[in-house]
DNA sequence: ACTTTTTATTGCAATATTGCTATTTAGCAA
DNA sequence: TTGCTAAATAGCAATATTGCAATAAAAAGT
């Protein structure tokens, strides 16, 4: 039916796999990247660096910060973007917190 | 036009999105925390844990296993599927250096 | 061979996503 | 006001995704 089915997932699963979604594409990810590459926080020259068309680019933007992955704030009149710290730890901790599981798994000859 | 250009992206950064894009639904990250709080590996049990159709948890196991995060192998009549450890790792680290970056950016006052 | 059990595949309909062009909005400077 | 620049929004066509029922395939036992 093309519409997946949330309200049997908990709260916390759907905002992770969310989350997720909002990096799994290239050019969201790109963007990542270079918000993060750079030393100051970065405007529209996205749209320079991407192969992407600027309302396009405006887009994916707005889809990375509907999840909290990238805040944005004007200065002067472009917009200026960066990674939020928060997201990118709680995402580092759960992966984690994954792998210790899968090592747990290893251990105990599962794989 | 629906159409993800892909070609101007590095191969790395392509895989990472496919990973990425392969977590960003419920049920597939579902199945991997499920897979994961299991001692053993689990195999079609998935079907009775989730909101979903036999041949939906089917598919939604083979992209996990396309992009390499789940490993399946037959155990008699059914398959068990477990968390690659790899997977888990490289995303950790992936996470872990974008944290570290983050942190550089707010320490020169860039957030 | 037959049955049972388990998983995969096929085919379809509904929805979501992605990209574009064209337009609009907002801020700043003459 | 006018003009310029930057970003967002609207509307669209093309493709992708997600779900199901129905069917097929594979393995094990009788």
């Amino acid at each position: 039916m093309g519409l997946t089915k949330t309200e049997h997932y908990t709260p916390l699963l759907l905002q992770r796999a969310d989350v997720f979604k909002a990096l799994g594409h290239p050019a969201r990810l790109a963007i990542v990247e270079h918000l993060l590459a750079q030393d100051r926080c970065i405007a529209g020259d996205l749209v320079d660096e991407l192969p992407l068309a600027q309302p396009t680019v405006s887009r994916h933007l707005r889809i990375l910060q509907s999840v909290g992955f990238i805040v944005g704030d004007i200065a002067g009149q472009s917009i200026c973007y960066w990674v939020n710290p928060e997201l990118t730890g709680m995402l580092r901790d759960y992966l984690h917190q994954m792998h210790e599981q899968t090592q747990a798994c290893s251990e105990k000859g599962c794989a």
